[in-house]
This record gives C-alpha cells, structure tokens and sequence, in this order.
DNA sequence: AAGTGGTCTAGACCACTCT
DNA sequence: GAGTGGTCTAGACCACTTG
C-alpha cells in the first residue's frame, strides 16, 4: 500500500504574515505567471485547501483577498475565475453630454503610426526613450457629434497585432480588441484629471474654437503583471466635464 | 437555581437574508439611534455573539459588513469602535499649488448670515424650501496666498450653535467644529466635480481676472442617519486641478 | 494577567449551476 | 445528482493592548 502523504504544494511564510496571506501571494503569483490564464477557472476552494493543506476557511480567506484585489471573481455554483480584464473603464463616465444615457460612444482611429517614444510616453509605458511604439489617434462620437478627442500610444513588440489591418473593424472599444488582437488583458488603470485649452487640432476635431477649455485625461493601463501596457490623453469639453467622488 | 436562558436579543431576518446580514442590519440600527456613539465602543465580538445567540465567526461577519461600510472600526486588542466622522475630506486634494505638501489651508469666515434657503439648497439639504439656513463663505489661503473660495449651507435649528460667537476661533477644520459644537458628525460625503467660470467677487477674493475658468466642487454632507448636514460649493483655480482616479 | 480582536481548524448543511 | 461556492458552528490558540 502507497502510505506516501499526498503532493502538497508549500508555501514559504514570511515572519509576521499570516497563512492566508501568504497562500494568496502565492495563488496570485500563480496566475500572473499564467498557470490559469485570464477567464478560466481556478481548482475548487476544497482542492486547493487540501493541495496546500489547510483548512477550508484559511482557503477561503486567502481567496477573499484575490477578490478584493480584483484578481479573481467568485461565482455561486460555477467556480473561482480569474478576471478577465476591464472592458472599457469609459472615459464618457467623466462627461455629460446631453442623451444623458451610458452609451459607448462610437469610435473612428483617424491616424496610426510607428513612432520612436518621447521621453514622457516612454516613461508612462516603462520603456527606453526612442523605443518603438503605435501612436494612435481617435475620434469618439456620440449621435454623430465629435465629442472626444484621445492620443493612444501602445508598446511595440507587444501589440504590433494592431499596426496593419482594417482599423474600421475594431469595433468602439479598445481593450476587447486589445485582448483578441494582442492577448493583452488591461486589469487595472489611472486616470489623471486635469485642465486645459484645446490646441488648434483638436479644437477643429471637436468642432470647437481654438483655445476653448477642456476638460484632460490622462490614462495609463497596466495588465496582471503590473507592466504598463496603454498610455492616453482624452480630451473634451470642459462644460461637460462632470465626476462625483464619494468620501467615507 | 435559576435555569432561565440568558437574555437573548432576537433579530428579524427576512427571507434570502443570511444570518450576519441581519444582525449587521441590527447593529446598524443600534449605532444610528445613538446606543453607541461615535468614538465609543461596541461589547466584544464574544458579548455580542453570546446576545445573539449565534456563533463567533458569524458575528465577526457581521461586524467585518459594518467595517466596509465606514460604520465601525477595530482595532485589534483595543476593540471595535464607532467612527467618529470625517475629519476633512480635504478640497485641497483636488488642486495641486506649488508646494505639494498635504498641509490644511488657513480658513477665515468671510460672512455668516441666517437666510432662506433657496431651491437649490433646500433640494440638497432635505428641506423646505424657505426653512432658515445658515450660509457661511469662507476663503482658504496657503502660505497667505488665497486659494479657494467656499459657500457653505448648514440646516438652522440643527447647527444653531454656528450662528454667534467669534468665528476666528473655529479652526481650519470645519468638520470636527461641527462635531464638538452641533454634535453633528459627518459620515459620509458626495463631491461633484465640474468646471466654470469665477464670477466677479469670487475672482476679486482670489486675486484672479473675472471669468478665470475655475474648478467647481459641489459637496452633500451625511451623518450616520443619511441626513444631509451640509452643503457646500467650493471653487478654485481650474489650471491647477488635478485629481487622480483608480480604475479596479 | 485580563481582555480584546486575529487566525485557524474540521467539520455540517445550504443554495446555486450545470448536465 | 454531482460539483461549486456561501453560511454557520464550536471550539483552539495567537497577537496586541492595557492596567
């Protein structure tokens, strides 16, 4: 008879870190390595208690902690997913124009360009000055009305998916796109907001005078390795900038 | 000897509700009639398991529920706590001027008047139209350099203990004044970020051209009951907004 | 030392989803 | 019905704070 204890993965703990803590370090590290890829399911809550052994609350502890971060989502009967990425975190959510209704803006790329990184986008992105980068530029629509005007700059190697083809078939979101075209899943961003005057360009993108004040977004998207994959400025209106912020 | 069950509070718990969700409720309750008031402590996590009749573990779901909600807080050998209210929610944080340090800007009460409040303000505050309200402006200022301008609405028999006394005592902080003079502590608040244009007094306050764009906050204040304590209007140079969103 | 919250266990049973 | 996560129990022991 086989009396062997069972193939237990071990967990290195740090002084001072509880179990669960740990266990979730490691089941992140886990995912971000790509052991289970964004969308699939992770083992049942009972087999990773016994794989690790522990008991099934710890387990459920360590687990709570990856969804809170956003790492994975929990589904009543169906299993523990890890996410597969924000969809859209829409820049519209910041302005109100007129309709009033969450409709995703219609999306038009007016130019595309391999472009060696300015200093400040390279520093956005992580990556050397002069690097090689996609810059795009887009026009965001609401009932036919030019509404925002976004610069994009995407990392090279990784996304060289999107520097040839129809870009009319993006569809209006980009992230979706990103994830099919370039198996880049965006898991998390940071948006700066600002204050500014529209430059002649784009005022006449947004059929708006020159100098006119606008309301500046600037993003950086990064993925589950914490590797910035998306630098952008969004620009629109400032009378219809408006965002609520709740303080507890 | 007396074999009687001990006291035992008893907790309504509708259908499809789990057990610490009602007992989170029922606590809840107990917090906002003021059984425990802010800063005080609730029993241990033991005493209030025992009351109910219920295992630690749920109770400690229970008290977890009023954690994230901003209800409570633990400390971990001290005990579980009510939270005292906002201290600030500091405007500051939505201006980046020069120095860059968190420090709070000195206020002074420019004017204080008893006034009707108008449509607008009694529809945020939650009362009549026409009830008195106290209207306070107050003009922020670092390093003597003027810097917001603030128009604040307080509901009248609520925080009449504003309405005389020198206001010079008052400190920077409006909010732990409210508390220590009106008892009113705040929970909970709402901004609602726009831009404009400063009208005349408030540019000569500022020491900015007429029209200056300006950033515009609109805050509602809560208690812990959801009664709106406050409602404020704070504007300031719109060139040197700038506020941070993280995307999950 | 006494009292508090934090961690962990080893179970039981329930609610939900899929086949 | 089998498999999943959600709730609940009744303990034990640990870590932190205070007198």
């Amino acid at each position: 008879m086989n009396m062997e204890s069972p193939p237990m993965k071990l967990v290195s703990q740090s002084a001072g870190q509880s179990r669960y803590g740990a266990l979730a370090a490691a089941l992140k590290a886990r995912i971000v390595a790509g052991e289970w890829p964004p969308g699939s399911a992770l083992p049942a809550e009972q087999t990773l208690a016994t794989e690790h052994g522990v008991a099934l609350g710890t387990m459920r502890q360590a687990l709570a902690l990856l969804v809170d971060e956003g790492l994975v989502k929990r589904i009543h009967g169906r299993g523990t997913f890890v996410c597969s990425g924000l969809t859209g975190a829409p820049m519209l959510r910041f302005f109100r124009f007129g309709d009033g209704a969450g409709e995703v803006p219609v999306s038009r790329i007016v130019s595309r360009q391999v472009l060696a990184a300015p200093a400040a986008v390279a520093r956005a992105l992580g990556v050397g000055p002069g690097d090689a980068t996609l810059r795009l530029r887009r026009l965001r629509s609401l009932d036919d009305v030019p509404r925002l005007v976004e610069e994009i700059w995407l990392p090279l190697p990784l996304c060289s998916a999107l520097q040839d083809g129809d870009t009319s078939a993006w569809g209006d979101l980009l992230y979706p796109h990103l994830a099919a075209a370039c198996g880049v899943h965006v898991h998390r961003a940071v948006d700066e907001i600002g204050f500014g005057q529209l430059n002649a360009a784009d005022a006449k993108a947004l059929k708006l005078p020159t100098g006119h004040p606008s309301a500046v977004v600037r993003r950086q998207a990064f993925d589950l390795t914490g590797r910035c994959v998306e630098c952008r400025t969004t620009r629109g209106d400032a009378n219809a900038f408006q965002y609520t912020v709740f303080i507890t």
